[in-house]
DNA sequence: ATAGCAGAGGTTTTT
DNA sequence: CCTCTGCTAT
């Protein structure tokens, strides 16, 4: 812990040994914010405050996992109580489980993802028959939720929700106020949770006053990092954490907020002194991430925006690689230049693992990861779609929610399917009945499923009656026993069976660290991890890595070399934001946090045209984002694609020896692709 | 009542 | 692309 506070400038020391009272860190990117706040809850644990008492609240888990571990370095001793870390929803689903009696709720809650809760909100929608009108379809299942959702977050009423965010939808406000009560009633009737009961919860919790005072006085320290992404629940919530104590600490850049869709108000960093009256504002001025021209570059994107805290980026940082601004005849042409300008990176020393390829969304690295498998360089993708969203993954995790919350409708509705013979209607009649009866596992001998169901129904009983025994095997085991039942009806399913069998024993390896099924599956939910982060030609073990990331994802990170692809009008800013002045600001900052993750070499690429274009339209010429004027340019030099890729065809040195077994894979690959077809 | 097929429509970012 | 809906044959 000392070593940590020698570490620090004198701004961000003042920050950690500051005593008591709200404290507000506000700064630019890469000025150590975070490096801060671990090295304020180590100073905490040092001057004697309890972990078990602090509350470190961060934007994911594995920020906090990092954060405690480093603050913690100092205490081994098992016996000393961990901090509270976590998100605002892994927190709120721990107190929920804690407290769950003092609302009434039952603490064997099952946690919805945002697929489960779409799918719940399309059962119910179709419950009460809600159809579009002006023929028009109804409004999608995402997009009702997404309502939902956004109501909840940002305290707004459905009426200027509505107004505000989804002017065009073909439904009535009393037609939707009907069906989120219905949505809401179901999920307490059948003990689910989704992610924004976790906060909703938790703020109820506060409003019971024994408890307020209670949580009040236990959490002797609150701090939480990237508070300019929070929205108006969690602002709320924090408000009714801190009514007597008000020892709270928050970290954010007002530049750096990006989850306005989520909800997130820029207001809660700039109003929290407001919010707390004798708030201390401490602002950290150095950057020790960036060289200089990177900062210069990403001064400008931001310069153009209206921010409140105005902030010039500056570093101690030697060095002058001015960015570059890498031309490429097309997508394609862009992909190759990154792959050869990663390996030649590797040549000069700088391994994998300390450069990343960034983009705005997660489609827009399909090519790039096409040639990486090529050329063999290993890479681990976050963002996009979840690895939980698959159906696969979902069908065989339902079978473990029915063992743990036999009323989830979701899972069953799910595993009912599944079933040859049973369609929605014997779905529904079995699953009525099965409540009736209860929703008692054991009695599920007792329901009368169709006639052609009647083997396979047979099996998922007593599998069932395996799995929810009082002594329960552990959960990769449970997952195995699903497996058997699961795997003919997979294969039956799917054409690609053995792709998707591989993905079901990444699970299995995941469910091998967790204590119990409770656990595992509410770990799942909250930290979702993202199919990117399995490949076929990157072996989980293998450690020198490249790291594909949507900008989102790469929030608070850094490496040493960073490319940015499709720095193209429509790509970022993305076309779904660009006639939204607020959304189109949020794009700008996306783009600023891109540029200030990088610290010795940023390359912005520019690819003139889409060969295999995103949007159907065979080619068509791009014009470079609107975000870069003529200005930036000036900082950048702009060099072409080509010139890396004329000359030799072959891959720099294609690194197979990084890892004997990409090959063997290889090999094996080419074996194991006759299984799928006949 | 189910399953299989054809056609249409929507397509960002995450807990 | 891939998901959802509606149609038809069993
Ligand atoms: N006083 C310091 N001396 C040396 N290096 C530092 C110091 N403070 C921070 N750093 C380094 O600067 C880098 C950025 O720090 P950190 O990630 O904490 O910044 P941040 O403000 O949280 O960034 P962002 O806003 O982009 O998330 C890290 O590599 C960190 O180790």
């Amino acid at each position: 812990m000392c070593n940590w506070l020698q570490e620090l400038n004198p701004q961000q020391r003042a920050a950690a040994e500051f005593g008591e009272g709200p404290l507000l860190v506000i700064a630019g990117a890469g000025s150590g914010k975070t490096k801060t706040l671990a090295a304020r809850v180590s100073s905490l644990v040092a001057r004697g405050c309890d972990p078990g008492r602090i509350m470190l609240l961060t934007f994911t888990r594995r920020a906090a996992r990092e954060m405690v571990y480093r603050a913690q370095t100092t205490s081994d001793d098992p016996e000393i109580p961990r901090v509270w870390g976590g998100t605002f929803h892994s927190v709120g689903a721990r107190l929920l489980r804690t407290y769950a009696d003092t609302l009434g709720l039952n603490p064997e809650f099952t946690i919805l993802d945002s697929t489960d809760a779409a799918d719940l909100m399309d059962m119910v929608r179709r419950e009460i028959g809600l159809t579009g009108f002006q023929g028009k379809r109804a409004p999608m299942k995402k997009t009702l939720l997404g309502i939902y959702s956004k109501i909840l977050n940002t305290g707004l009423s459905l009426t200027q929700t509505l107004t505000r965010f989804y002017p065009d939808i073909p439904v009535e406000g009393d037609q939707l106020r009907g069906l989120f009560r219905r949505f809401a009633e179901y999920k307490q009737q059948r003990n689910v949770l989704d992610y924004d009961d976790l906060l909703l919860l938790w703020s109820k919790l506060l409003d019971h006053q024994p408890l307020q005072e209670h949580l009040d006085q236990l959490f002797v320290h609150v701090l939480v990092d990237e508070y300019q992404d929070t929205n108006h629940l969690q602002a709320e919530i924090l408000r009714k954490m801190r009514i007597n104590c008000h020892n709270i600490t928050v970290v954010g850049d007002d530049a750096q907020s990006i989850y306005g869709f989520r909800g997130a108000d820029i207001h809660n960093i700039l109003d929290f002194p407001k919010q707390f009256p004798q708030t201390t504002i401490l602002k950290l001025e150095i950057n020790y991430r960036s060289q200089q021209p990177i900062l210069d570059l990403a001064n400008r994107i931001i310069g153009c925006a209206d921010q409140q805290y105005t902030k010039v980026l500056r570093t101690t940082r030697k060095g002058d690689n001015r960015p570059l601004f890498v031309h490429a005849m097309d997508d394609q042409a862009e992909a190759q230049y990154v792959a050869r300008s990663v390996l030649i990176r590797r040549e000069e020393g700088i391994p994998l693992t300390r450069q990343a390829v960034l983009f705005r969304s997660a489609f827009q690295s399909a090519q790039l990861e096409v040639i990486l498998a090529k050329y063999n360089i290993p890479f681990r993708k976050f963002g996009g779609l979840r690895f939980l969203e698959s159906a696969h993954i979902k069908d065989i995790l339902a079978i473990l929610r029915i063992a743990e919350n036999p009323k989830d409708p979701i899972a069953w509705m799910r595993i009912l399917l599944l079933i040859p013979g049973i369609g929605p209607t014997s779905a529904a009649r079995l699953l009525d009945q099965f409540n009736a009866l209860g929703a008692n596992p054991a009695c599920l001998e007792q329901l009368q499923p169709p006639p052609k169901a009647k083997a396979t129904f047979q099996q998922f009983t007593q599998l069932m009656a395996a799995i929810t025994n009082p002594n329960p095997p552990p959960p990769h085991e449970q997952l195995e026993k699903a497996y058997r039942f699961y795997a003919p009806l997979m294969e039956a399913k799917y054409e690609n069976a053995r792709t998707r069998a591989r993905d079901l024993e990444e699970l299995g390896a995941i469910a091998q660290s967790a204590a119990n099924r409770r656990q595992f599956l509410t770990d799942l939910a909250l930290e979702p991890v993202s199919t990117g982060a399995f490949n076929p030609h990157t072996p989980p073990t293998e450690d020198e890595v490249l790291t594909l990331s949507t900008i989102h994802s790469a929030k608070g990170c850094e490496w040493d070399v960073v490319y940015l692809l499709h720095a193209a009008e429509g790509m970022i800013p993305s076309s779904m934001s660009m006639h939204d002045q607020d959304q189109l600001a949020e794009e700008r900052r996306l783009l600023y946090v891109a540029i200030t993750r990088a610290r010795d070499s940023l390359s912005i690429c520019f690819p003139a045209q889409y060969q295999s274009s995103p949007f159907r339209s065979g080619h068509r010429l791009n014009q470079r984002t609107s975000f870069l004027d003529r200005a930036a340019m000036a900082l950048m030099d702009t060099v072409s694609a080509g010139d890396l890729l004329d000359g030799e065809t072959a891959p720099v040195d294609a690194p197979t020896h990084l890892n004997p077994r990409i090959g063997k894979n290889a090999m094996q690959s080419m074996i194991d692709m006759w299984e799928d077809e006949s």
